[in-house]
DNA sequence: CAGAGTCATCTATCGGCGATAGATTGTCAA
DNA sequence: TTGACAATCTATCGCCGATAGATGACTCTG
């Protein structure tokens, strides 16, 4: 009878994720790699769901732990890392966006009030600066989910299949495509804060 | 002996995906309601993965549908339309975002290549019209994943609980937090229309 | 020290799932 | 008439998430 913790069977399961991919991370094969019979997870979460929710907060936690803004920060600096935090936070794990879309927010508004009131000291008028915070979340998401589904393709494909696209588009980079929607993002944003309050 | 067909049964498919869900979509399920026994879908499908795929294309069809840019169209409302036409799409099947972000790209590459030369056209470098098209399409795709979740949520919560969110932030419309998201990055591709090639 | 309570695990089992093997039927051409 | 082939069937496999209820172990109280 070995013992186990909700802490331990979280961590268990995120190595477990990375080892053999989201569809295949089933509560039998956690259990056995605990030392324990399957119904006992039970005992810490009411549902599979639920425990796939717990995995993706603490999957998040590297974006949670950096540093919010501070008053003197350049906005346009801040806001482009914030970003690339998320999702390199995101890429940490084997399935990492598709295991945080597919749970509940959870997300902690706090946090997000203050980096929302921190772009509006900067000069960003409030609503905008809302909806930029929204809109940054769900292009990264979506970035991450298909770079990930691409990974994924490639493989269980044999490796080597180019896929047969004749190089006429010559071969997406994900970090810059990532990174240039980005950067139309934030120019986006620096025209609504150059139009509506100066700092 | 019922007869089905390849089409009969992605029609059927997605149907049951309206009445029950992605996560209900079984084989079982969907080889009843078309009287007839669950192996016999596999004639049709290698896997059910392959289901998903071809019901996935079948849903985006009425964007694929829509007409092509023709050389006189305003560009940025064209760019405007054609994200929403992808949101509308997305949004009119249940779980539309996650059964699109699931499977395979079998995106039509040619269609794309026509709007990218359109934008070109139009006098936005290339390089920034692929990337824009590539963001908005994960913007486009992120947003409807949250908005559908939303939706899922608050269908299996008791729909009378507002979630205790202390109306701090008023509660946000996705329809406008879309349109919001969306001008930023036509802004931002706008801007390097006007410093790259002029028309 | 005895017993009660409760926490955390166990065994056993349910119904449902995707997928495969191989038998059977219906249809049409030679 | 026969034979091939397409399209369905029956039967079954090994998984899965989840629940019920028994069992052990520790802790607190008298």
């Amino acid at each position: 009878m070995t013992k186990i913790s909700r802490e331990a069977v979280i961590t268990e399961a995120l190595d477990l994720l990375d080892e053999v991919g989201l569809d295949a991370v089933s509560t039998r094969r956690l259990a056995k790699r605990l030392g324990v019979e399957q119904p006992s997870l039970y005992w810490y979460f009411r549902t599979k769901k639920d425990l796939l929710a717990a995995m993706a907060q603490a999957a998040m936690a590297p974006h949670a732990a950096e540093p919010l803004p501070a008053p003197g920060d350049d906005w346009r600096t801040w806001f482009l890392e914030n970003a690339r935090s998320v999702r390199r936070t995101l890429l940490m794990r084997r399935d990492g966006a598709r295991l945080h879309a597919g749970s509940a927010p959870t997300s902690d508004l706090d946090r997000i009030r203050r980096k929302v009131s921190f772009l509006v000291a900067s000069g960003v008028p409030e609503h905008d600066a809302q909806m930029a915070m929204l809109a940054v979340g769900r292009f990264t998401v979506g970035s991450v989910l298909e770079e990930q589904a691409d990974q994924a393709e490639q493989a269980d494909t044999g490796s080597g299949d180019s896929m047969d696209l004749p190089d006429d588009v010559p071969r997406i980079d994900h970090e810059s495509a990532f990174e240039a929607g980005l950067a139309l993002l934030v120019d986006g944003l620096a025209l609504r804060r150059d139009a509506g309050g100066r700092d």
